[in-house]
DNA sequence: TAAAATAACTTTCAAAATGCAAGTGATTTT
DNA sequence: AAAATCACTTGCATTTTGAAAGTTATTTTA
C-alpha cells in the first residue's frame, strides 16, 4: 500500500494517511483500550474485518505509526505497539472526543458519558499527559522484541 | 446519505462523521482558504470531483457542520458557510497539521512550511482564536440568506 | 435581447476500497 | 497426539470513489 498525497498542504497530507474510517480507530484501541494483539483488534466494539484489519496494521507499520513485536515466550502472537509518531496523535484524538461530546450528542445521544469524558472535558492537557505516560510505562515494564 | 454510527465510543464516533478523505479538508478550505462556493472547491489543490463534492456537501449539512446559503443579488451561486459545530473542528484541524509538520516530513517533504506553519507553532490557541474570529468576522460583514 | 458563458449540479460507467465468510498454516495448549 | 488458537489470506459481493460528459437555471456579453 504505497501513499500518495494529494497537495502539499499539511491539512491535508494529515487526512492522506489518517483520513479514514479505520487509522485512528486502531490508535484509539492501542492508546486508550491497550490493545495490542490482532485477535485484541478483532474482539473490539467496532467489529473490523480481518482482512482489512491486515491491511491497516501494514499500513500503520509502513508509516511509521505502529511496530510489530513479539513477546520472548511467545513466536505466534504479534504484539503491535505506537511509535512516538503514534503517540503524537494523543492531542488529534482528544480533540476528536471533545467534538463528539459536545457537537454530536443531538444526532447520537448514546454516546458514552462516564467519568473518563468529565476527566477529558475538566483538563485536556493532562489527561493527554496521563495515557502517553502510562502507555510509555506499560512498554518499560514489558519485553517486546522487534 | 444517512448516519449510522459503529458504537457509543465518542474517538470512533466522530469518525464516523469526519473519518474519509474529504470532510475535513472541505472544512478546512472553508476555514483557512476562504472557500464558500461550489466552484471555489472544484478549483482547489485536492481536486475533488464533482459528484463527491455535491454528496460530501449535502452530508456536511445534514450534520449540521455546514449552511447553504446565497447572496441576495445572486439566485444561481450557493454559497457554504461553517456553523458553530463546523467552526468548532478547528483544534482538530490544527491538530492534524501539527502533526504532520512534526511526523510527516520523512515521508512527504514537500509540506509547505511558512509564516503561517510557524505562527501555528508558536501559539496554537491564539492561531485558533484568529482564525475562528476572521472567519465570524467576515459572515458579520456579509448578507447572506438561508 | 439573443447568444454565449457560467454555476451547480446529475448521470453514467469504470475502478478501487470495504466487508463477509471461509479457508490455511504455524504455534500452543490440552 | 489431537484440539484449539492466532494471525493471517483468499474469493467474491457490495459499496464507495472517481473521471468524464451532460443538464438546467441563471448571468453576462455582444
Amino acid at each position: 500500500m504505497r501513499q500518495d498525497f494529494r497537495c502539499n498542504c499539511p491539512f491535508t497530507s494529515a487526512l492522506d494517511v489518517l483520513g479514514d474510517k479505520w487509522m485512528l480507530v486502531i490508535v484509539k484501541q492501542m492508546l486508550i483500550e491497550g490493545k495490542e494483539t490482532f485477535k485484541d483488534f478483532t474482539e473490539a466494539d467496532e467489529a473490523i474485518a480481518t482482512n482489512i484489519l491486515s491491511s491497516k496494521l501494514k499500513f500503520l507499520e509502513e508509516v511509521g505509526i505502529i511496530i510489530k513485536t513479539k513477546r520472548p515466550d511467545n513466536k505466534k502472537t504479534n504484539h503491535y505497539l505506537l511509535t512516538e509518531k503514534g503517540l503524537a496523535l494523543t492531542p488529534i484524538l482528544l480533540e476528536l472526543a471533545t467534538w463528539s461530546d459536545k457537537y454530536l450528542r443531538d444526532i447520537h445521544p448514546t454516546i458514552v458519558n462516564g467519568k473518563e469524558m468529565e476527566s477529558l472535558r475538566n483538563d485536556k492537557l493532562a489527561f493527554a499527559n496521563v495515557l502517553v505516560t502510562k502507555y510509555k510505562e506499560k512498554l518499560a515494564a514489558t519485553m517486546y522484541i522487534r
